[in-house]
DNA sequence: ACTCATACTTAGATATACTAGGTATAGGCG
DNA sequence: CGCCTATACCTAGTATATCTAAGTATGAGT
């Protein structure tokens, strides 16, 4: 979620974290301690990158995503397409 | 997925394990290390109950659904499609 | 001056999935 | 008859992720 946040442009972690709950029409009131050492797991693992950058008078730590993140992203959305049409399968149409 | 399988009636959790793997076309090939604490907890939670039957000629210990555990159900039914509706929005429909 | 929202960081607690081992039995096959 | 395989269950230990809870810092408004 965070990288498609992402690929509708740079974007810092307090604002990710304002989009997720936005977004989710506040489903998604995720914690600091989660995702900002998400962030730093997907820029140790190559697919985001951050800049120091002056946003508004003030220093920010600016994520953008980069090609191996556009892959990933587009991998995870087909996975979590198989994911929850299978759990919908087993959970919903069961009964 | 685990009460929604014992829903359509009880069972053992390894005729759970392959339920899974055969309802979802092989996407959750869960190893018993995931499924028997599952059942497990569930059944400390006072969602399911197991009683050891002999069927096919052989010892097993089957679960079934109590009426918490249906409720339960009905609760991650809906909890997991606002989940997953949301998650979607996020990650599938934005760009 | 003070408070609040913004902005980032991280140590520790908690929970869960999985690995990897163990035990036991029924049925099929050479 | 012995062996192998599939079935069936169990759990200690490891790895990982989320969240709690604390800390630091700054800009804006009162």
């Amino acid at each position: 979620m965070v990288l498609a946040i992402l690929e509708t442009g740079s974007a810092h972690g307090y604002s990710i974290i304002e989009s997720l709950r936005r977004e989710s029409s506040g489903l998604f009131d995720l914690p600091e301690g989660t995702v900002y050492p998400a962030l730093h797991r997907l820029e140790e693992n190559g697919l985001i990158k951050s800049t120091r950058e002056m946003v508004e008078g003030r220093e920010r730590r600016v994520y953008h995503l980069i090609p191996a993140g556009h892959g990933s992203l587009k991998e995870s959305r087909a996975s979590w397409q198989a994911f929850s049409s299978a759990v919908s399968r087993i959970l919903v149409v069961n009964p």
